[in-house]
DNA sequence: CATGGGATTGACT
DNA sequence: GTCAATCCCATGC
């Protein structure tokens, strides 16, 4: 995918990605939810400006940003907006599509609606690590492809787990999907 | 250098 | 519904 893709406002981004396809390490996956995170709100990373931490989300869009979370879970994100604009997309669940066995083998869970339907445990599936952070996603190791599928019917809300900017709608959903994470607050239908 | 707080998950009541 | 695990890093002294 042309990285000029990721250049525009950061929820059209998280929008377009539903549907798209990351790839890591022998699995993939359809993304079903994303997240919007933008530097001129405090739910996001980039809010306190350039840090060792945040400045992969001000550089070129077009790049991994991955993050410990709770010391525990890698959280994978997409860099979005022009380079120098704190900006990403966290990708937070996928329907898997391929490597599935090697999927349950790292998750050590059968059941394929637990496999990729959260942000920490796509990340599990798939291998991906906070080494991957700043990796290009148009050449790997982590990719993300463009959907081959017609625009997808997508579901709005607030994000989760979050403590401040809780009233932004930057939450998007495949709609109707099982393999979305189960943990928000209802859902919104719109566009 | 010490401290505090998470863009979560899974086990348990 | 409640709660601990666990570590990176921003902040403050």
């Amino acid at each position: 995918m042309r990285s000029v893709f990721y250049e525009g406002e950061v929820c059209a981004v998280a929008r377009a990605l539903i549907g798209c396809v990351v790839r890591h390490g022998g699995t993939a996956g359809v993304i079903v939810e994303t997240e919007a995170y933008h530097e001129r709100e405090p739910a996001c990373h980039a809010y306190v400006g350039r840090t060792p931490r945040t400045i992969t989300l001000f550089g070129p869009p077009g790049y991994a940003y991955v993050y410990r979370s709770y010391g525990v879970h890698a959280l994978l994100n997409a860099v979005a907006e022009p380079e120098g604009v704190g900006a990403a997309v966290l990708i937070r669940a996928l329907e898997p599509l391929e490597g599935i066995e090697l999927m349950r083998a790292r998750r050590g869970r059968e059941r394929i609606e637990e496999l990729c339907s959260g942000p920490g445990k796509l990340t599990q599936a798939l291998g991906i690590e906070l080494a991957h952070n700043g990796g290009d996603l148009s050449r790997g190791p982590v990719t993300i492809t463009a959907a081959g599928a017609p625009v997808p019917e997508i579901t709005v809300s607030r994000r989760i787990g979050i403590t401040r900017a809780v009233e932004l709608p930057w939450r998007y959903s495949l709609a109707g999907s099982r393999f979305v994470s189960r943990r928000g607050s209802s859902l919104a239908t719109a566009g």
